[in-house]
DNA sequence: TTACGCCCTGTACCATAGTACGAAGTCAAG
DNA sequence: CTTGACTTCGTACTATGGTACAGGGCGTAA
């Protein structure tokens, strides 16, 4: 059985070393064994580990929900239904985030449509919509 | 002509007072003339210029970004097309993030889909699929 | 005049997700 | 055995947008 520094590591799961022990300090990955040293030693799977935080991360949950999420996982007879539910809480959340960004683009275009882009600022029809039209 | 204490200010404007302070800090307010006593004096229409700042988050710009386009006010023969193209580069960022949660959405569903929510955590198909199929 | 509420300043703190750095110890190659 | 790369720890710093608080000064009404 190979074991990795936290270099190694690092190198592995493309992270860097500061972020591992970041994820320590969080709980998000159990301390390791160390060598007489103090060198630690990650087992091979400390990489899925890793890379199961970064997949869940780049879908959209925070360290703090993917904590949660890894703690479920220590009893084994937790049932599926919780995981199934936050999955769907997260979708839920991701839905209000893209109404929100839906309501601001159209906001925006209609500035954007009221401005020929001619002109000095001072008569800028962007400017006022935000601003109201007096000049401070 | 009236004028307005932080906290009268705080209170027209919908904001806490420190908050006041804070951009006066940041520089997105000018500092205010102030009393023999040293409370500031705020003319009416710095009402007008926080609600600025405050549409202008709601609308997805951040305070750097605000200031940045409070700054183009100062000189009134900037070109208006200059406020124009923030508006269009703010709108395709907006769109950038709509593109990412769509996808993050989509995966999230997939990851939904795949589990029937019975069952025990051990088996869950969302926990696999995140984390490769191994057990830690 | 005293009491209460506001205002002043500076500084520290909150969450989020890391990154950077110094000082010291360790490991491996040459 | 030395050198250079790597590791350890604790702490401080980054960005973002504020909030909180202590210790003092001010203002006004009773």
């Amino acid at each position: 059985m190979t074991s990795l520094t936290t270099g190694q590591l690092a190198k592995r799961a493309n992270v860097n070393v500061e972020t591992i022990r970041y994820y320590e300090r969080r709980g998000i990955i159990p301390e390791p064994p160390r060598r007489e040293s103090g060198y630690r030693q990650y087992p091979d799977d400390a990489v899925a580990r890793i890379q199961f935080v970064k997949r869940a991360q780049e879908l959209g949950f925070t360290l703090k929900e993917i904590q949660e999420l890894l703690n479920l996982r220590v009893d084994p007879e937790t049932p599926c239904a919780v995981v199934k539910n936050r999955t769907d809480l997260k979708i839920m959340d991701i839905e209000e985030k893209l109404r929100s960004l839906k309501r601001i683009k159209k906001a925006l275009n209609q500035l954007a449509a009221s401005c020929s882009g001619r002109g000095p600022v001072g008569d800028c029809p962007i400017l006022q919509a935000l601003g109201g039209d007096r000049t401070w």
